[in-house]
DNA sequence: AACTATTTATAAGA
DNA sequence: TTCTTATAAATAGTT
């Protein structure tokens, strides 16, 4: 572009590489932020030199247009591989990674799954791991039944008195109400049968029956 | 840079800028590639239109460059926000973390750890996976240690196979020698004591009691 | 780094 | 969008 046209391919004399490179790299970076004010567009431009030295210009910030850059639906493909990139360099991904195989082999291996190449002492621990588990487990079990056992014991309790209560002002009622109808209605006997019935369920009672059902008890060969 | 000089601000015209940001963006790739291949350097770039449409150059892989930008010295704390931007947007990743997460608790609670908060019929139902897998490890424990003892006892038939041969041929080697001691040389019967002792131990013998150490046997209380 | 002859990029117009 | 063209900018080689 001066004195004498040149073919674009790498400069052989490194001082000349590196002087054009500068003079260059300014062009470059000048043209870069043109575009983004006379256009009004977001532009994100990364030089590294040659000794691996960084320079960059974003008109927005760098972080936002490489995230676009990285959400652009066209680059779907490209997004999942730079971050898979960006991960397989990430010490704290290989750890993840390593800690879930490993904790896969474990879980699998509780289930009693691939089994075949553990030794008879690592089969040992490895009972004596899921036997204390188990126990932990049928501990706990225990612990909920009798919780729960305690709570239907409970509720039957509170609904006893409940009933009871019910019953005692029913009678109290009827009684009252005998002594209305003696007073103004001796006639009529019909109200006693129906209101005083034994039977009568009250309606704010929590749905006795729904409760045994979420109970959900275990059939007996799991009962220890 | 032609016919008028022009103030680097914001085109006015739409039109006029979505024009000039067509030239220029091409000039600003070409001069991108012309840097890159000149001196032999990395080379990124970023566009995006007013309309939000990308075009991007790259003299290697943008991912490579993006890579390279992220674990420059002087952006530390930018990477670090755009990996884990880019992390969380990534769904493979969110499903990995779902599994770990998910894996952790299997795991622990096959231990017999976090239960609280598990209804009885999840306790039950733990209770028999951990079952399954305690009979299951029981099982190959058994099997391994009837292949360890069928390998033992294997070991120790050829042993004493072995034994039986050599002695056989020491006592053979024996009469040849009487033999000879009584063709040439009938007053020495020292070498008889020596050589046909029936307690030598053959060299070439797989170390006997080195394998019953490595069987490692199971303390009595893990026996089933 | 500064200079300068040229090449290149490009603004405006078609 | 593309072509043209006058002119601004960039820059290769030199100092």
């Amino acid at each position: 572009m001066a004195r004498d046209k040149i073919k674009i391919k790498k400069i052989d004399n490194a001082t000349a590489r590196q002087v054009t490179f500068s003079k260059r790299r300014r062009g470059l970076f000048k043209k870069a932020q043109e575009l983004a004010i006379l256009c009004d567009v977001d532009v994100g431009l990364i030089v590294f030199s040659a000794s691996g030295k960084l320079s960059d210009y974003a008109s927005s910030s760098m972080c936002e247009i490489l995230h676009k850059h990285s959400i652009q639906p066209d680059n779907s493909v490209k997004p999942d591989e730079q971050t898979l990139d960006l991960l397989k360099n990430n010490s704290g991904y290989a750890a993840l990674m390593k800690d879930y195989a490993d904790q896969l082999r474990q879980l699998r291996q509780m289930r009693g799954e691939d089994l075949q190449g553990l030794t008879l002492e690592e089969l040992v621990h490895l009972e004596r791991t899921i036997d204390i588990g188990l126990a932990r487990v049928i501990e706990r079990k225990g612990q909920q039944i009798m919780e729960e056992l305690n709570s239907l014991q409970q509720k039957g309790m509170q609904l006893l008195e409940e009933n009871k209560r019910l019953k005692e002002k029913m009678e109290e009622m009827c009684m009252v109400e005998k002594q209305a109808v003696i007073d103004h209605d001796p006639m009529n006997g019909f109200h006693e049968d129906v209101q005083c019935s034994s039977e009568s369920v009250p309606e704010h009672c929590d749905q006795p029956s729904d409760t045994s059902l979420k109970l959900g008890l275990p059939s007996s060969d799991h009962w220890e």
